[in-house]
DNA sequence: CGCGTTTGACCAGCGC
DNA sequence: GCGCTGGTCAAACGCG
């Protein structure tokens, strides 16, 4: 059973994607699962941001007009969303799956070759063997990778643009109709070799304004394009140095303290309370006007120690 | 030429 | 078993 928490944060800006998390400048309503009973990766840890510490190039993200994320299950996305599918398949059990690495493999082994291999036909007969043999190993590798899927997470997001930058670099692999939704479902992964992050970016049906992103596995490399700037005690977030930061000010520009570890630790991550600690986080970045009008429902949500702690 | 996108085909899972 | 649907593959194509 997963219990929710209901955040309300206003006053926003659109922002880049990560902003969402950030919750800085907009209207920002809606419930968070508990993460807790998710899997043991962290929320950052699903968006990479675990290694925003080993990046190094300015980010450089437009600014597409977004406005807050609402994290949430899929299933909380199948409730919300009037299209059936849009949050994932029925065999989506989404953040109660185990996080576990892919660990199916299939032999690389090759075909022994045979002497007949001068017949043409035979070579081809051997060829199709091959070929049948190597679908034959990707379905085996297929089904066992359907076992042991990756956690997924679900954001909603309300934005004009269907791709919502979040620092990482994806390959469309995939794009299909949405059944009952006149909107398709694009699919990306993770440019980078070793990564097996997937994403789906679909519009929700009932209100196409609203983008649903949902992430599945964890990124094994940093952001190429985030930066992290250990300021600490500095978060006048849009009044960043460069126009290449101020495009995309990170939640993850909080200096590095506590609540810093705490927010990357997967471990620590784990609940709501984590969860709402990042949100605070985010709000460093805040003008001070905002926070004043913010501030009574995150001390709803942690201890009033963090949130001193956070916006000195 | 390398990289990313498009798109039709294919496969697996599920419900009937 | 069959049809539907989601998810993925991979060839073709486009772009810088």
């Amino acid at each position: 059973m997963e219990s929710y928490k209901e955040i309300k944060i206003e006053d926003h800006h659109p922002m880049s994607f990560f902003d969402n998390f950030q919750v800085t400048n907009h209207s920002f309503t809606g419930l968070m699962s508990d993460y807790s009973t998710a899997s043991s990766l962290g929320f950052m840890e699903l968006l990479g941001v675990q290694d925003f510490c080993s990046s190094s190039a300015n980010s450089v993200f437009e600014l597409p007009k977004v406005e807050p994320a609402v994290c949430i299950s899929e299933d909380q996305v199948k409730q919300i969303s009037t299209v059936s599918t849009v949050a994932g398949d029925s065999s989506c059990n989404l953040l109660n799956m185990p996080s576990t690495p892919n660990c199916s493999s299939i032999s690389s082994e090759g075909h022994p070759r045979s002497t007949d291999d001068a017949d043409g036909e035979v070579v081809e007969h051997h060829h199709h063997q091959q070929q049948t043999k190597t679908k034959q190993q990707l379905k085996a590798k297929k089904r066992s990778e359907k076992k042991q899927r990756e956690p997924r997470f679900a954001f909603m997001t309300k934005s004009e643009v269907d791709f919502l930058e979040d620092g990482y670099r994806w390959r469309k692999y995939g794009q299909k109709a949405v059944k009952n939704s006149p909107f398709p479902r694009n699919y990306y992964r993770c440019t980078s070799a070793t990564c097996n992050v997937k994403k789906r970016v679909e519009r929700c049906f009932s209100d196409p304004s609203i983008v649903v992103t949902t992430y599945e596995g964890k990124h094994t490399h940093p952001s190429p394009m985030i930066t992290i700037m250990p300021r600490p005690s500095c978060y006048p977030t849009r009044v960043l140095p460069s126009p290449a930061s101020a495009a995309f000010p990170l939640p993850m520009q909080f200096n590095i303290n506590q609540s810093f570890n705490e927010l990357t630790n997967p471990l620590a991550l784990n609940n709501q309370l984590d969860l709402a600690a990042f949100v605070a986080q985010g709000r460093r970045f805040c003008t001070t006007e905002m926070m004043g009008a913010d501030q009574g429902l995150l001390q709803d949500l942690m201890p009033s120690t963090v949130l001193k702690q956070d916006y000195r």
